[in-house]
This record gives C-alpha cells, sequence and structure tokens, in this order.
DNA sequence: AAGGCAAATGCAACGTTGTTGCAAATTAAT
DNA sequence: ATTAATTTGCAACAACGTTGCATTTGCCTT
C-alpha cells in the first residue's frame, strides 16, 4: 500500500511527503469521495488545514484527483483513474450521492450520454450527478 | 412587471415585503442564474445580508426557485418555471455555465435523457451540468 | 381606518471555511 | 553532507453562513 501511494506520487512529480501520503491514503482506503472537511477529520490533529487545502489543490492540478459538485455546495473529491494524468480527465462517468447515508461515488461503469445542445452552445465538459438511494442502503 | 411579481409571491402564500420584490425583480430581470453574492451586490445597500439567505431559502422552500450546483462550489439559483410550485420541481433540464462570461442558464429546451443504473440504486434526482461557451460569446 | 398578531427584518455576535505571507522544516539533487 | 527548492505550520485575515433577539412591517379582523 504505502509503495503503491509513492508511485503514484512519483508518476505525477510530486515530492513525497507525510500530508501527501496520509491524504492519497484516505482516498485509496475507500471508494467513496471526500469532502475536504471529511479529510481533515479523518487526517487527525497531525495537518494544518492548510496544508489539506494545498495538497488537494496541487492533486487536482496533476490530475489525480476530480472535483465533484453537490447540490448542497461542499465539493468532494474522488480519486481519478489510472488513465487521467496530466490534468486530462477521463471523466466522463456519472456521480451519485446517496440521501440516506450521504456518500458519494463514481459510477464508472455509467457513462454520460451524448447531448445536443441549441445551437450557439459548445460543450467543454459534462457533468452528471444523480442523488438518491444507493446500493448499501436499498437492502 | 410590479404587479406580476406581487401575484408570484401572492401564489405562493408569501407576504409582500421590499426584500421579497427587490430579490425576485433581479431574478426576472435576466436569464441567467444568481448566486448569492450576485444578489447582494445588485441589491444594493439595501438589504442585509442576513435578509438576503432568508429569502433565497424561503424562495426554495416554496419552489419559487431551484438551486445549480457549479463546479467552482459556488451554488446559484434560478427562477423555476410555472409548473413547479409546492416544492416539487420539474428540474429536468440542463444546466450551462460559460467558461466565457460565467454565466449560468438552464436550458430548458434540453432534457436530461434517462439513465440506466447499476441494480441497487435508486434515482431521485437527476442535474446535468454542462461548461463550454455559450451563444452570447461564441459570435 | 385602527388595533393587534404574526411574520419579516436588521443588528450583533459568533462559527466555519478558505486565502495569503512568511519563517522554519523537510525533501531531493549534487 | 551541503545546498537549493519545495513543503509545511503558524498567524492573521477575509469571506461566507448561522443564530438570537429586539424592532419594524405586513396583513387580517373588527
Amino acid at each position: 500500500m504505502q509503495k503503491k501511494i509513492d508511485e503514484l506520487l512519483k508518476k505525477n512529480h510530486l515530492s513525497i511527503t507525510g500530508g501527501r501520503r496520509k491524504i492519497l491514503e484516505l482516498f485509496l482506503q475507500q471508494d467513496g469521495a471526500l469532502s475536504h472537511s471529511d479529510i481533515e477529520k479523518r487526517a487527525g490533529e497531525k495537518f494544518d488545514r492548510v496544508t489539506v487545502y494545498r495538497t488537494l489543490q496541487t492533486f487536482l492540478e496533476k490530475g489525480l484527483i476530480h472535483g465533484i459538485p453537490s447540490p448542497d455546495n461542499s465539493l468532494r473529491y474522488a480519486l481519478c483513474k489510472e488513465d487521467c494524468s496530466g490534468g486530462h480527465h477521463h471523466d466522463d462517468h456519472v456521480h451519485f450521492i446517496c440521501t440516506s447515508c450521504g456518500i458519494t461515488v463514481c459510477l464508472e461503469e455509467v457513462m454520460i450520454p451524448p447531448i445536443k445542445l441549441p445551437g450557439g452552445y459548445v460543450s467543454e465538459q459534462v457533468e452528471m450527478l444523480i442523488s438518491g438511494v444507493c446500493k448499501t442502503c436499498n437492502r
């Protein structure tokens, strides 16, 4: 695990530090997306708020994670898959937010269908957000 | 215009006050969505920050406006069409954010296509967010 | 039209969230 | 090991959002 983390950092030309290791670990430990405050809580008292902000910013720029907007106005972050390094994302899957347990997950297998826009509009990025009840809460 | 505003308020069982009038006017004066700070700036010094928060909250609850999440983590609001009063929204259209001028608009004519979710997931609400260059910026 | 009640507003205080500058510490390269 | 560059923590600050309470306003009844 630690090895995988370090490789991930190196691959993205980032120096290996305690904070970055810890935050990456949190992302790898679960498949749901994390908000800034999630990370701050789970990382314990060990890291400064500012470091978390800056680390997330760096990860975003390097394409390690992507941001997911949510209806309640709190941005969440999730790990990108292998093929979207370098700021260019293959982020064309649906995001799901459970209204019961609050988890946010990437539904990698659900592609966003193509949309025909009215004349004059040019699409650059598409984000699809579905809220409802998730697999786990439904049983 | 003033008449239309008052009717809208009455129809939604809201008392008619200066603040509500002014905020509704702002929404009617343009077709783009407004953030909290947009409203605060345009309303001038006349209204307290808190009043704006509470008014938007009230309008949301009554179904006069709906919230639109955005990638930069600032919630915007837009007027609902006639048929979605009472908290139940017919909010199944696409939202478009222009990366050039920053405007957010509802593309009423573009419906969100149905999505098939993996087993166990139940959809309650779908939000679709497209960013790119808008009609006006493209010419 | 006036009085009384409920609702809305403004104010103050507070908590949270996010940003910036700078000095100290840590990392990576030589 | 030394050095240069990056990263971190701290402090201060700014923006955003919430709450309680006193005052004002809108609205209903008579």
